[in-house]
Parts: structure tokens; sequence; C-alpha cells
DNA sequence: GATGAATGAGAATTCATTCAT
DNA sequence: TATGAATGAATTCTCATTCAT
């Protein structure tokens, strides 16, 4: 299963189009084998069911997304500018790759068990990243020490989370990304005066 | 059909649960007339299709949820209170029934567009109960006027989506609503000293 | 089972416009039910089960088709006479009850063996009348005697069919009786000079 | 699809046995996959439906069954000869496939809207190889010319139809050839004296 | 490796018939 | 008699997966 080969390329690109646009469910294998250009058995000389499928999707674009925003943080030296930079690349990769973003939104939400430990599984490397910025942050003691981290981190991942579900459900009509700065004034303080 | 005959009522209760357990997708109608003690034509008395019963379930469970929330938070003076009341009557609702909470994090996010279409129009009125006390609050001059409302909005459900799916993640391990107070003074303060 | 009951005929009677409508397979016992006025358990009180409705319908309308066409062609003296008049009551008739022609040309011609065998039973009286037509003519020696009757009676009826079958498909757009004179001199002289 | 892949073939043939044995309604799929020696699902490569199964069967069928006619009525000279070599050839081409004629017979008075319009395009290009002739009996001056020549179609056709119907339902325990002569005979020259 | 025809298990839905009221 | 809610057997069609070429 080398996954160098470009077939392989060819089947992921092909099921996250297919999937963004017709749902997991409704995206035959048949229609990927289609869309990538190869013969339906080929898929299963690279994936072992549909479900891997799913699974490797996420793994492989996830993977990019998260390694671009460890890397673009690290250039960045307070948690502060840190988080607002997590928040930045979390709206630039997720816009420019709206199929992407549709996907993650509302296609991993699959309640079938394996295939959600395998996805959390995946999410949690991401989900470390904003836990170092808040460990970060309190120890350069600019966070709240008598919050709970799990729960700063809940609070910045489910806004993040929610703010692309609306975006994505009004069919992407705003810049997501100009809300970047507002987002991160927000987590940060709060609303109240 | 007639909501009051007592079949009506068991099919919707073992639906929520046999969707709980295996997701929507893997909910046979069979099952869930089995679980429900009815045939399997009969669901077909009370409902159009198998889609049909997932609205339903979401419909007629999301309506008493929200009933409740909005009686409760009327008998509050302050956005701030009320807020505080509608965090704790979120997690409460959905400690109770853990079954509701599942369906409600994880199977509701279809992106069959119909289903969304019917999922969306009963979310909005529980959103609008969050835009209603935001708006209080920005008239009782307790919130910034310089932050979009909706971003609030989007920030208060996002992370009480994010700290319910956690704990449905966790199997529940924890009291949610003991979480109710810190988060209402991470979202109201944020988490920046 | 009174056959003088009101709901009895109420049901015939919506029996024969269902199914003419919309053929035997689509005609549901409910449709019909609800087009006599009457709880779709009662049809089983008058009717051992669907295909007997079909049979009873048949039965009641070809015996009075039946009836009125002896009378008619007894008010005649020659086979010729009877002849024209036989295709003229068969044309009338027809044209009076279109649901009635649809329901014997397209629907009764299903290969269900025990409903052909009921079906052929009642066609058989009405066959016997072509015969005994013949078999006067033949008696009064007008009839060429070096033709097997069966065929001629064959004749005359996959005649009267076919017309009747033409008519109903191109949506009785004609009054079918003009054809009565053209028919009746077509069968007895044949068309070629 | 492919129409020479033998699958199609097989299917076809087990289509007309099964259809022909149990009518079209209490014919299943699966009834005719098991006969075919395939499995269900291989069905829907070749047809669309199991309405297109009936309407397939008929359009092949039919079609050779017309083609074959036409050839032997190109053999003849005048109307007469080939009005009998369409007697002929409707007699014995159903005599030799049973089978089929019972399909035709029977089954293809569908009153299925759409099944119809498919039955009736086939059947009329059978319609207009009996019109040719009859419009070269009016050339070659041997026809009557007061007759509405659509009448006679129908008289033809109609009389052929009931005379195989009848030997089908009496389970063709008589050679239909023979009958030819007689209802040639019988059809241009009508049974008055 | 690559193909794609073939497989057949699986699932939603319909509707004739029953039977408690 | 009459009702109509409830039943559950029956059937079409889909689609992930296999495997001979």
């Amino acid at each position: 299963m080398n996954k160098d080969r470009p077939k392989y390329r060819q089947i992921i690109e092909a099921a996250v189009e297919v999937i963004a646009e017709n749902g997991y469910h409704a995206s035959q294998v048949s229609k990927i084998a289609k869309k990538a250009n190869v013969a339906d058995g080929t898929i299963y000389l690279y994936f072992k069911n549909k479900e891997d499928i799913l699974i490797s999707v996420f793994k492989e674009k996830m993977g990019h997304f998260i390694d671009k925003t460890v890397k673009a943080i690290s250039e960045k030296e307070t948690a502060k500018e840190k988080l607002l930079t997590f928040i930045q690349m979390h709206y630039k990769q997720l816009s420019e790759s709206p199929y992407l973003a549709i996907v993650t939104q509302l296609e991993l939400r699959q309640s079938k068990p394996e295939l959600r430990a395998e996805i959390n599984k995946v999410l949690k490397s991401y989900l470390n990243v904003i836990d170092s910025i808040i460990k970060q942050g309190l120890e350069e003691n600019d966070i709240q020490t008598d919050i709970n981290p799990q729960l700063i981190r809940q609070m910045i991942f489910g806004t993040l989370d929610e703010t692309v579900t609306t975006w994505v459900m009004k069919s992407q009509r705003y810049p997501l990304i100009d809300q970047a700065e507002e987002v991160h004034q927000l987590l940060t303080k709060g609303f109240f005066k």
C-alpha cells in the first residue's frame, strides 16, 4: 500500500470531493472510483473498505492541516499570538478547502463507534496543539489559573467549530478569516463588561 | 396523526434509544418496531418514512427541551442570570436524557439536505433563545457593544456543544452540570488576565 | 352475503371505477373501500378476498350485459339481424360504461389461473349467445356449412374485442356504435371482391 | 448494455418462461434470476428495473417475430398470398414458442400506462405489416374499397388474437397452423352465403 | 497491479387481511 | 353488522466487496 503512488492520491482527492458533495452515506465506492479514474476494484488495493477511505481521507488531510498549523504557531512567541495564529490557520485552511470543511464539519460526526474512535485519535493531536498553547499561557502567567484548562480548550475548539459550521451552512458566503481577531478577542476577554 | 395515541409515544421512545445505540443509518426500522413492541407496518401509520421518524423525534424532544429552558429563564431577571440558567438547563436536560444527547450531538449532523433543513428549523428556535438573552444584555448595558452578537451566540452554543460532546465521548463519566458556573464565567469573562 | 344490501352495490360500483382508473394491481382494497364509503374491513363481509371482488364485478356486470343482449336479440327474427343486434349491443353497452370497457378489455386479461377460470366461466355464456346465432344461421341455410362454426365465433368475438380495445386505447374519441353495420358487413361478407 | 453478452440472453429466456408460467405480477425478480442462473443483482446490470425486463422481452421477441414475418411475406406476390402467409407465420411462430404466446396474449394486456405505451410502439410495427398488405390489396383492386381499411386490419388482428387465445386457453391441444387456410378464407370471404 | 462483471446480503416499504371493539 | 388500527409477509432494488482475467 505504497501511499506515494499516484492512484492513492487520486482516490483520496476524489473521495473528498464526492463525500463533500453527497455525504458519506450517499457516496458510493463506484462514484469515487469513477471520479478518481480507476476501476472499482482498484480502490480495494489501497483501502481495506469504504470506512477506511473516510478515515484515510481524514488522517491524510488533517495531518497536513495540523502540520501547517504547528509550523505557523512555532513562528510566534507568546501564547496570545499563538492562539490568534491558531484561529487564523483554522479559518484559513478550511476556507481554502471548502470540500474538506464540509467533510469535517458534517460527515465526520458519524456515531459508528469504530469510526469515531479513529477520527478522535486524529482529532486528539489537533486538540493537543491547543492544549500546548494553553499550557504556555499558564506558564507565562497570562491565563487565569483558576479555570480548568480542559474547559478552556473545549471553549476554543467549540467556538471555532460552531463558527465554521455556521459558515458552511450559510454556503460560505462571507470570508471566514475576517472573524479571526474578533473571535480571538471574544475568547480571551469574554463578552461581559 | 393523533400524537396522543400510545403507539406514537412508544415508537418515539424506542427510536431515541435505538438511534442512540446504533446511529441513524444502522437503525433499521424493524429494530425500532421491535423495541417499540409494534409491527413494522405500524410505524408507517404514524410516520411517513424512516427520515420522518428522526425528524419527529428531534422536534418532539427538542420542543420540550426548549420549552423547559424558556420557562426556567423567564424566572430570572438579568441577562447574566439568564445565561447561567440557560447553561444549567442545557447540561441538566442532556444529563437526564443521555440517549437524547447522543442523538442530538452526533446523529443530527447529517448532511442530507432535506433532513438538515428540518433540523435547522427546530434548532433555530433554540438559538433564538440565546439571541434574546444577548439582546437583553446589550440593553442592560452589560455586554460589550463592539462585538458581533452572532459571534457571541456562536461561542456560547459552540462551547456548550463541545463540552457535551466531550462528555458523551467520555461515556458521561462526570457530572456535566458541575461545569455550569465555570463555563458561564469563562464565556462572560474569557480566560485571559 | 345478501347481494341486495346497499353496501354490496356501493362496493361493486366503487370497484369498477377504481379498477378502471388504476388497473387491478394498483387498486388497493383501501382505495375501493374509501370510494365506496365503507371501512376496509366491511369489504370482507361481502367478498372473500380481493380477487373475489374482481370476479364478482365481472359476473355482476357481465350478467346484466348478457341479459340485455339476449333480450334484444330475441326480438329479431333472422340470424343475420340477430348478429347485427349483437354487435350493436356489444358496442352500445361498452360505450355507455367506459369504465366497464376498460376493465373487461384490459384488466381481465390476467393470467392468474384461478382468476381466468372464473372469468372464462362467465365469458362462456356470452360466447354461447354467439354460437346460438351461428347455429340458427346454419339452420336457416344462411351460413356456409363448410366452415368450422367455432372459427366463425372466434372471428366475431375477436373482431369485436379488437375494435373495442382500439377504441379504449384511443381514449374513446369516436362513437363506437357507428361502426356496427360496417363490421357486420365485413364479418359476413369478408373484404375480398 | 451489450446485448451479446450471454447473461443478457439467459435472463431474457428465463424471463419469458417464468412470466409465461406465473404471469408478470407473480414473477419475482429473484425467480427469474434463479432460472437464469445469475444473482439477483446481475439482473440490474442489464435491466433498469422489473418493468424493463418485460418490455425488453417483448421488444426482443417481437422484433424477431416481425422480421421473420416480413421476410416470409416479401417472397409472395399478391396481397391474397401475403395475407395467407401472414396468418401462417403468426400461427407457426406462436406454436413454436408457446411461452411467448402466453406472454403476448395475456401478460401484455397490462393497463399500466408507461408499459402499454412501450408495448404499443412495438405492436404498431406489426400492425403496420397488416396495413401494408391491405394497401397492396387495394392497389391490386382485390379488396373492396368501400370498407374502412382500419377495420379490416382490426378484424384480421382480432381474429388471429382470439384464435390464439382460445388455443392457449385450451392448453394448445390442437395444431394451430391447420386453421390458417380456413381462417384466411373466412376473413376474405366472410361466412355468409 | 488493475479491471469491472458478478455477487447476494440487507433494508425500506406496501398492502391484503384480521379481529377487538 | 361495521369499523379501522394493527399486523407482518413479501418484494424490489442497492451497493460494498470479491475474484477471474
